[in-house]
DNA sequence: GCCGTTTTCGGCCCGACTGTTTTCAGTCG
């Protein structure tokens, strides 16, 4: 049973005792249990071994009671109850937008419905036209909400939320009359995935912002539409749509309202909680005690007067952000970044030369790069065997010594093999100047072999970096089960650096897992993984990531100046 | 159900928009 298992069955419980129409606090202490597993580095079975669950945030002797219990027998007797009771089909109910958990109690009391295909159902037949609190309107809002959760894949990728976000910031920009325009919401926390998208502006004329908001290209359905607030869908793929929120908000209380609206929703209870203690009142208007206001203009003001330093958005998580002393003012940035060492050519399966990824680089400012092809097993990307790379490190030798400005190097990625060999022998690897050995095919095994197939290839005295540790594919494939914590440590022990692949559909190692690898001593290098120029500019989604995994510059190692990189692959090499 | 600088009971964050309402409940963020 995995965190995410345990997450999954707390949820659940929350979600039927809400349609029970249990007290909500109540319920919500369940969810706060599902989030704080969901959350965990460490895995839940070890903690629940130390007889530490209690201790988790959130977590009582009631639910410490049964997550054990759903750890030895895989139940817990509650959800076992309230699924008797309670149809398990409404769940999926109330993911239609527009439904919450009272309209699944009337229609499943009033109507019998107990499923999606229920629903559907009787609404085809009009067998809701007469039901309290479901009016023609209603109705037809639920349709529509059925027919946006068939086709969308529900959460929208970082990258791809944020060209679309970008383009409608620029369009608010262009406009009449607006002074600023800011995006919030998950996508300025720079999270893995979005929801909706979230843009705030300050403008002299709401209105007429909003109603020219709702016509942009793009935009093929108008939620909601009022004096401050309008809710649209964007078309950002073919057939495929995310929900935008644009606020209109005083200039005055601009920072209320962005700090507001950047959420997470757990770092603002928090958050409103310490204004409570000091007798204050927090909302998107500002900070306030009665009529008076104390902060609202800026986020700095409103943080600093709860005696708070400003807080990153990336890490406004309630992950122990309330506990920080002094601003992290070192916190990782895109203008720290050196050099990428992991990148593909025509040579294996990328679209660019060798001198065009150089010159890209170059634009980028950056110290050092490496070229780094797939290795023989990755047969469908064009993988080099053996007698390839040995000719191909004599290719990029002889272009490294064309390149002026830039210093270029010979690497690779190559496969870790099911039992935890390497694609190519020692002393050709010996040959290279940056080894990155990820895993590609046979990611089915269980965490006990991917962990020994990933720490056998961190004991190779060439290997410098793991690529890609979990292999997950964001929106397409899980993370292969695989224990981060010893990978981590080993990785830390030998002096191996573990990947933030930089591709927003990796993203791997992710945010929780990057803090993890950095409180346990291993090294961190981003990556873009890129199989073209423009991919290069991935780096700042791995970035972002990076800060959400809280690193700072000294804590990655591609800020650091080339001659620490051969340091770091020369130190390796002398241990072993 | 959880929690404690007002501590073992009694709180637990707050406002906009919509639809179906004659004054508000439900949903959402």
């Amino acid at each position: 049973m995995t965190n995410a298992d345990v997450a999954r069955v707390f949820n659940e419980i929350a979600d039927l005792l809400e349609i029970k129409g249990e007290d909500a606090f109540r319920v919500n202490s369940y969810r706060r249990v599902a989030r704080t597993v969901a959350d965990l580095a460490g895995d839940i079975n070890e903690i629940a071994a130390r007889g530490a669950l209690d201790q988790l945030p959130g977590v009582g002797k009631s639910s410490a009671q049964k997550i054990q219990e759903l750890l030895a027998t895989g139940r817990v007797a509650l959800r076992d109850e309230l699924a008797a009771e309670i149809p398990f089909g409404l769940l999926e109910l109330l993911s239609i937008p527009s439904v919450g958990p009272k309209k699944v109690a009337t229609l499943w009391k009033e109507r019998g419905i107990q499923s999606l295909a229920d629903l559907k159902a009787a609404i085809a037949a009009g067998k809701l036209s007469d039901l309290k609190g479901f009016g023609p309107r209603s109705i037809e809002q639920i349709a529509r909400g059925i027919e946006f959760l068939e086709r969308s894949a529900g959460r929208v990728r970082l990258g791809d939320a944020w060209y679309v976000a970008e383009r409608l910031r620029q369009a608010l920009a262009a406009m009449p009359g607006v002074q600023r325009v800011e995006h919030a919401g998950s996508l300025r926390r720079a999270r893995e995935t979005v929801g909706d998208l979230d843009l705030l502006c300050v403008a002299s004329d709401g209105e007429a912002v909003i109603q020219e908001f709702t016509c942009l290209p793009g935009v093929v359905e108008v939620l909601a539409a009022g004096e401050t607030k309008a809710s649209v869908r964007v078309e950002y793929a073919a057939g495929q749509s995310i929900q935008v929120d644009l606020r209109v908000v005083p200039e005055q209380s601009f920072g209320a309202a962005w700090q507001y609206f950047t959420g997470s929703k757990e770092h603002n209870v928090r958050l409103r909680e310490l204004a409570v203690k000091r007798g204050w009142s927090l909302n998107e208007y500002g900070l306030t005690e009665g009529e008076r206001i104390i902060a609202a203009r800026s986020e700095e003001e409103i943080y600093a007067a709860l005696g708070l330093p400003w807080i990153p958005p990336e890490l406004r998580e309630d992950r122990g952000e309330f506990e920080l002393k002094t601003i992290p003012a070192d916190l990782l940035r895109l203008e720290h970044i050196r050099g990428d060492l992991h990148m593909h050519t025509t040579a294996s399966d990328g679209r660019n030369t060798i001198e065009e990824m150089a010159a890209a680089a170059k634009q980028r400012g950056y110290k050092y790069i490496c070229i780094t092809e797939h290795s023989a097993s990755s047969a469908i990307a064009n993988g080099l065997r053996p007698e390839r790379l040995r000719r191909h490190i004599q290719a990029v030798r002889a272009a490294a010594e064309r390149i002026t400005g830039l210093t270029v190097w010979i690497g690779t990625e190559v496969d870790i093999h099911a039992d935890g060999t390497l694609d190519y022998p020692d002393e050709l690897l010996a040959e290279l100047d940056f080894v990155t050995a990820s895993i590609h095919a046979g990611m089915g095994h269980d965490l006990e072999a991917n962990t020994r197939r990933t720490l056998a290839a961190i004991a190779n005295p060439y290997v410098n970096c793991i690529g890609h540790p979990t292999g997950r594919l964001i929106n397409e494939r899980e993370a292969m089960p695989i224990d981060i914590e010893a990978i981590a440590r080993e990785a830390a022990r030998t002096g191996t650096a573990l990947e933030i692949n930089a591709n927003y559909y990796r993203l791997d190692l992710k945010d929780q897992h990057v803090r993890l690898a950095r409180d346990l001593g291993a090294a961190i290098l981003i990556s873009t993984d890129a199989h073209a120029v423009d991919q290069l500019d991935m780096m700042y989604f791995g970035v972002l990531t990076a800060r959400r995994g809280w690193l700072r510059r000294e804590d990655v190692l591609n800020t650091r100046p080339a001659k620490d990189i051969r340091a770091f692959v020369a130190a390796k090499r002398k241990r072993t």
